[in-house]
RNA sequence: GCCCCCGUAGCUCAGGGGAUAGAGCACCGCCCUCCGGAGGCGGUGGCGUAGGUUCGAAUCCUACCGGGGGCACCA
């Protein structure tokens, strides 16, 4: 490849621009006004604006849609607008350049997308699983949007850091660790599960899990237990070493299984993104003093508080944040505090997402209503301040309808979600291709099932509360992962007979007199829309809209597919077909990489 | 009590104020002399209710109904 970026305004965009231009110029007191076009069923491009301004003009929409067509008539690449219904325009490009676009676009290694987001620097918070348990799908929505979100950043140019806030402190540790000690013969390290003491299938935190639990029931059972737990949670807050020591062990344990996770999962996540809740301890008395230098926490019936200006308790008193207890303790509220001025301060973030469950909604209000009086929020880097945003997504709901309790029964675990998605691929592809190697069934059928689970996570939108079920989740058909790889593999399998082995696309050099179909006109127009898809998923950190548009095009693809044939197709539209071919692939190609989504070959 | 989120087809979900509200699943009927049928084509079926703003509302506003969530020493 030539290495050579080629950025491309998009159709939609030259569109916008030339009406823009022709609105100025028979309207200038319009000039500026969105232009409003979209996508058409009836023309490549509609534009409502006449219709939208006439009023304020005292103008009759029809009249104005009339100039408009007049002005647009010699603009380069439109190739005809037509006034339609009460005054819509209908505006149809040239053949020629939708083949200019499919032949830029390819030239290009990025396929054209635009670095609108260089020079940003966002954090992203997501994941965050508990230390000593589970993973289990409550999970899932957290650690999938926010991976797919930090590749899209990262993918238009910003400089991402990714943060794992890790829920590794607090008093169950204390239980946990007292109960250890005082049951040496316990199993639950790594390398005890791997000697096979324990029943397979086992992982370390599902031990840990269970150690938890009946830790917790000899807690409520056993008042002396209670008490040297208790004492437990004093000395690891002392920084007591035998204490901190096994903390530390539990830790790297429960880390190792979470990395299990992201390994099969495709997630970025990696050892050095973590930085859990442990970390921002050391800063907590120093929040708390900061915040009551600046009069913005107070002390309260002996704790200290920030009391909200935005936002009523049921008393009608305001909201607080607890930064201090009573008892001089620090929970959960200093924390994320102190992490919000870390971000700020040390990362020097411009901008940061919180992946977390819509239910944390009010929380991350408060927490950034304090910040925003502190003034962490004052000054990004260039920018005049720093955006944090509670990316929120709905709860996991059980088949009931009911939110899917924490620790009441019957969570699924991830893994086993991840091995029911992948058995059931694998079922799929040995029948469909009994000739594969086994290794090769492995790889494909593990592809094919974290796909369908990421995807089915992924594809529906994001604030709405969502219904967890298996069957549809490891389901192979219809709108899922697996329909957008089988889309990807066909064209990979015709550029394969084609004699193109190339993975990267070659400057193609389309033949742009030749006429369309309507399925290659349909199949340019989508994959076009491609950047500007990736700017409205970080404008509204909603990654299904990718997904959305990927269904789409996969469709538009197989409609294509359908109507127009490539290997057997004359010399010219064959060449043409092929760089379709090529550009489909690759769309989709890095479409499902920004899913975090593979997209093999063959499968 | 107050605040936040959500009500779209039998089910699960898309729908950036625009023309005839779309998919998938399920159900019924078709399509392999043709680049991979994990596919394609056709059929059945719907915007919680009532107002309002607008030339135009699933989309914006208000009220109500229904579901979920949250509201100081747990994280």
């Amino acid at each position: 490849m030539t290495g050579v970026e080629q950025q491309v305004t998009s159709l939609a965009r030259q569109v916008e621009t030339a009406v823009s231009t022709a609105l100025g110029r028979v309207r200038p007191e319009l000039d500026g006004a969105d232009p409003l076009v979209r996508r058409s069923d009836r023309a490549d491009f509609q534009s409502n604006v006449a219709l939208a301004s006439a009023k304020r003009l005292k103008a009759r929409p029809a009249e104005l849609a009339g100039q408009l067509v007049e002005a647009l008539q010699d603009v380069d690449g439109i190739a005809d607008v037509e006034v339609s219904g009460p005054g819509f325009l209908n505006i149809t490009v040239a053949d020629q350049g939708l083949w200019r676009q499919l032949d830029r676009r390819l030239a290009d290694d990025r396929l054209g997308v635009e670095r609108s987001e260089q020079g940003a620097r966002v954090v992203i918070d997501y994941s965050a699983p508990n230390i000593a348990k589970e993973m289990h799908v409550g999970h899932l929505r957290t650690t999938i949007i926010g991976d797919s979100l930090a590749r899209v950043l990262g993918h238009l140019g910003a400089t991402v850091i990714r943060q794992n806030h890790l829920g590794d402190w607090g008093t169950q540790f204390g239980m946990l660790i007292q109960y250890i000690d005082e049951h040496p013969e316990a199993r639950w390290r790594h390398s005890d599960l791997e000697s096979g003491e324990v029943e397979p299938g086992a992982s370390t935190v599902s031990a840990l899990d269970g150690l938890y639990r009946v830790a917790r029931a000899e807690f409520d059972a056993d008042e002396a237990f209670a008490d040297r737990s208790r004492a437990r949670v004093v000395a690891l807050q002392a920084g007591d070493e035998a204490t901190l020591a096994r903390w530390r062990e539990i830790v790297d344990e429960s880390e190792i299984a979470f990395r299990q996770i992201y390994g099969r999962l495709g997630v970025l996540l990696e050892p050095g993104d973590s930085a859990g809740e442990s970390v921002y301890n050391q800063w907590l008395p120093e929040v708390v003093e900061e915040l009551l230098a600046a009069g913005v926490a107070k002390h309260s019936d002996g704790a200290v508080v920030v009391e909200s200006e935005e936002v009523k308790a049921p008393d009608g008193q305001p909201a607080v944040l607890m930064v201090q207890k009573r008892d001089g303790g620090y929970g959960y509220d200093t924390t994320d505090l102190a992490t919000l001025r870390y971000r700020v301060r040390d990362l020097k973030a411009d901008r940061i997402l919180y992946v977390v469950d819509a239910r944390q909604a009010l929380h991350f209000r408060l927490i950034f209503e304090a910040a925003r009086r502190m003034g962490w929020l004052a000054r990004g880097n260039g920018h005049d301040s720093v955006e944090a945003v509670h990316v929120a997504f709905g709860t996991v709901l059980g088949p009931d309808g009911r939110p899917f309790k924490t620790r009441a029964g019957g969570t699924v675990r991830l893994m086993h979600l991840i091995d029911e998605a992948v058995d059931s691929a694998r079922r799929t592809v040995a029948e469909r291709e009994p000739d594969l190697s086994p290794a090769e069934l492995d790889r494909i059928a593990e592809q094919a099932g974290v796909g369908a689970v990421k995807y089915a996570d992924l594809s529906t939108s994001r604030v709405k509360d969502y219904t967890f079920d298996i069957a549809r989740m490891v389901s192979l058909t219809g709108n899922t992962s697996v329909y957008l790889q089988y889309a990807h593999a066909r064209i990979r399998s015709i550029l394969r007979k084609a004699g193109d082995s190339t993975t990267a696309p070659d400057p193609a050099q389309v033949d742009s007199t030749l006429p369309m179909h309507p399925a290659e006109r349909a199949l340019v127009l989508a994959l076009d829309e491609f950047g500007d898809v990736l700017r409205d998923v970080d404008a509204a950190s909603e990654p299904h809209r990718l997904c959305t548009y990927l269904f789409e095009t996969a469709k538009a693809f197989t409609d294509f597919y359908e109507n127009c044939p490539v290997l057997s197709a004359e010399e010219g539209v064959r060449a043409n077909r092929l760089a379709l071919c090529r550009l489909a692939a690759a769309t989709l190609h890095d479409g499902l990489g920004l899913l975090g989504i593979a997209a093999p070959d063959r499968m």
